[in-house]
DNA sequence: TTGTAAGCGTTATCAT
DNA sequence: ATGATAACGCTTACAA
C-alpha cells in the first residue's frame, strides 16, 4: 500500500531520490540511503511491479504457453525455466492450451497484453499455423518456439534434435545385435515435426544399414500408456511380438512393458523395448527401461539464451541476422534394462 | 504499440469514448463503435494489462506459489486452476520454492509486488511460519494454503480431509478382513499437517477396531518412489514382509509394488498394498493400485470460490467474519487390485 | 452520447 | 546529491 509519496512525507526527500534508492541506482548521500531504507521497512514498503513496468517499458514478465502443463515431458520446462526467471528476476506467466487451438492463440494474445519481455510456446498442433507466421511479422517481442518448429517460419525455435536421436537409438540396437525393428505409433492429423522427424529419420536409419522396418500405427489420440498397454496386449495375443520394439515414447513404452509383464513375456529376453524421452524410466518400472534423454533443461537453457541474445539486439537496434535462431539440442541413449544383447542374425 | 492516443488520431473520438468500446461499457453509439472496432483491428491494437492494472487497481493476475511444479500431486493444481484463471478471465503467476524456503519467500513476496488479485500458497516447511503469520496480520490481499495449513493461522486454508480419508482407507482394508497394518513412512523434521493428520488418525481408527498398527520410518528426503523400492527390498530381504502396508503415498506405493513385482513376491496374494493420492495408480502399474483419490480439482475449486467471496467482501468492506475459512475436501478410496480379500483371522 | 482531466506508482531526464 | 517534472497507457469520475 506504501507508495513513494509515503515514503517522501516520512523521510522528506524527493521522489527522484527515493527511486534512487529503491533502485540501487545514482548518487545518494549513505544518510538519506539509510533513512529511506528505514522508511520502507517502516512501512512495508514494496515496489510496484506494475507501475514500474509502465514507466520504463520492461515487464520483466515472461510469458509460457504450452499444451498441457500435466503433461511429463511439458512440466519438464518449468523447473530450467524457473531458474532462468530466478536469475534474471523475472516471472513467469503460464497458461496452457489444453488441446483447444483457438485457447492457445488466446493464450498468446493475452500473454502479449500482458506485454511480456519474451514468449515461448509449446504449440500443440499445426492449427495455428498461420497465426504464428502472422506473429513472426509483426511482433517486437521476442518469440521462441520450444520442441516444435514450423517449416520455413522466421520464428525462432530450440528443442531436441530428433535426427541425432534417431540416429542414436538405431545405433545402439544395432550394435546390440538387433537388425529388425518395429516402430509403434499413433496416428496423427497432421504430424508434428519432432515426431516426423525421428520417425522418417528412424527409418532411414535402419534402410541405411540394411536392417528391418515395420511401422505400427494405432488410431488413438488419448492416453499413450493406455495405448502402449493394447498395443501390447494385441500384439501378444495374435502371437505377433516382435524382437524389438521402438513405442513412440515413453510412456507408450512404460505401458507397453506392463502389458509384457502382466502377460508373463520377460524383457528383454521375448521382447526388447526402447522408449523415448526418458519421462519416468528410471523410476516407475522394475526394470528401468532403455530410452533417449532429450535434455530438455539444455533446451530451455538454449532457448533462454536465445531469448536473451534477442532482446538485445532488438533493444539496441543492432542486426540479428546474423544470430542463429534454429537450434538442436543432442540428447543421450540411457541404456537401461529392456534391449536385450542378441545373436547378430535375428 | 498502438495506444488509445492512436486510437484517438485515427478516430477523431475521444479517451473516454475509445475506453468505452474497448472494456464494452457505458452508451456509444453504433457508429462510433464500429469506427473504433475498425480502427483496433486496423491498427492491431491489444489492451495493455499494465497499464489497465494501474489505472483500476487490480490485475486480474493470481499467484500460484508451489514447492516443486515437477511433483505429481502439485501439477494437479494447475489444470483446474487454469480453468479458474480463463472463467475470470485472470492470468496466473507461477513460482516454485524448490526446497529452500529463503525462495518461498521472495516468491511470495515477488507475487505481491507484482499486485495479484489473489495469491496460493502450496508451503513446503515450516520454516516460513512466522512470515505468513504475519502475512496475515498485514496483507489485504486475499492469500489461501492449498493443502497445508498452519496451526491457529488466520489464513484461510482449503485441503483434504485426511481424518476422513484415514477412516476411509482403514475401513476399506477392515471390511476386507485385515487386522492388522503397517505404515511406512519417512522421517520429516517437522511433519506437515495432511502427513501429521492422516497417520495419527490411521493409528487413531486402527485403535478403534482392535488392529493392529506398526510404524516404520524410513530416514530420507528424497525420491519416494525410490524409498519405497528400498524398503520393499530390505523387508522381503529380511523375511519380515508384512501382509497389509500403508505407504504414505502412490510414489512410495509404486516403488514398493515394483519392487515387489522384481523379487517375485504376488501383489495382494503375498502382500497388499494401499497407497494414496491416486498419483500414477491408474495408469503405471499392471496393476491398479488400491488408493485414495484426494480431489485436488474439488480442492482448486473449493479454493478459488473462498477466493472469490474473500476477494468480494474486502471489495465491499463487508465482514468477512462469517466466511467459512477451513474448507476439508473428502476424497474416496479408490478400489484397485492391490489389497487381498483375506480370512478374518490374519 | 461524448469529451476532459485527474490519477494510478513508478522511471528518467534535466535543472539545480 | 537532490528536486521537479513529464511520461507511461489506461480508468473513472464529472462536465458538457
Amino acid at each position: 500500500m506504501a507508495s513513494y509519496k509515503d515514503l517522501v512525507k516520512l523521510t522528506g526527500l524527493s521522489l527522484g531520490t527515493i527511486s534512487n534508492v529503491v533502485q540501487g541506482k545514482g548518487n545518494v548521500k549513505p544518510e538519506n540511503k539509510e533513512k529511506v531504507l528505514k522508511a520502507m521497512e517502516d512501512l512495508g514498503y514494496r515496489v510496484d511491479y506494475q507501475a514500474r513496468s509502465l514507466a520504463s517499458d520492461r515487464t520483466n514478465l515472461i510469458g509460457l504457453v504450452v499444451s498441457d502443463i500435466e503433461n511429463v515431458a511439458e512440466t519438464k520446462f518449468m523447473m530450467p525455466m524457473e531458474t532462468f526467471a530466478e536469475k534474471n528476476n523475472c516471472r513467469i506467466i503460464t497458461a496452457t492450451s489444453r488441446n483447444d487451438s483457438e485457447r492457445e492463440k488466446r493464450n498468446c494474445e493475452s500473454m502479449l497484453s500482458s506485454k511480456v519481455d519474451g514468449l515461448f510456446i509449446f504449440f500443440e498442433s499445426l492449427a495455428n499455423e498461420a497465426y504464428f507466421r502472422m506473429l513472426a511479422k509483426t511482433e517486437k517481442t521476442p518469440i521462441i518456439f520450444l520442441a516444435r518448429y514450423l517449416e520455413g517460419c522466421d520464428l525462432p525455435y530450440v528443442g531436441v534434435d530428433n535426427f541425432f536421436a534417431a540416429k542414436c537409438m538405431v545405433d545402439f540396437v544395432y550394435n546390440r545385435g538387433h537388425r529388425n525393428i518395429t516402430y509403434l505409433d499413433i496416428i496423427e492429423g497432421a504430424m508434428l515435426s519432432p515426431n516426423r522427424d525421428r520417425r522418417n529419420s528412424m527409418e532411414a536409419e535402419c534402410k541405411a544399414r540394411g536392417m528391418g522396418f515395420q511401422l505400427f500405427e494405432y488410431p488413438t489420440q488419448n492416453d499413450d500408456v493406455a495405448v502402449g498397454y493394447d498395443a501390447a496386449e494385441s500384439l501378444i495375443r495374435a502371437g505377433k511380438l516382435p524382437k524389438m520394439v521402438f513405442p513412440r515414447d515413453d510412456s507408450f513404452a512404460v505401458g507397453f512393458y506392463n502389458a509384457c509383464i502382466k502377460h508373463g513375456v520377460r524383457v528383454p529376453e521375448d521382447v526388447s523395448i526402447m522408449g523415448f524421452g526418458d519421462f519416468y524410466s528410471s523410476r516407475m518400472t522394475p526394470k528401468r527401461i532403455s530410452t533417449f534423454d532429450r535434455k530438455f533443461d539444455q533446451v530451455i537453457e538454449a532457448a533462454t539464451e536465445l531469448y536473451l541474445k534477442i532482446r538485445a539486439a532488438r533493444r539496441n537496434g543492432e542486426d540479428e541476422s546474423n544470430l542463429k535462431k534454429k537450434v538442436f539440442i543432442k540428447g543421450c541413449v540411457i541404456e537401461g534394462e529392456t534391449v536385450a544383447i542378441v545373436d547378430k542374425k535375428c
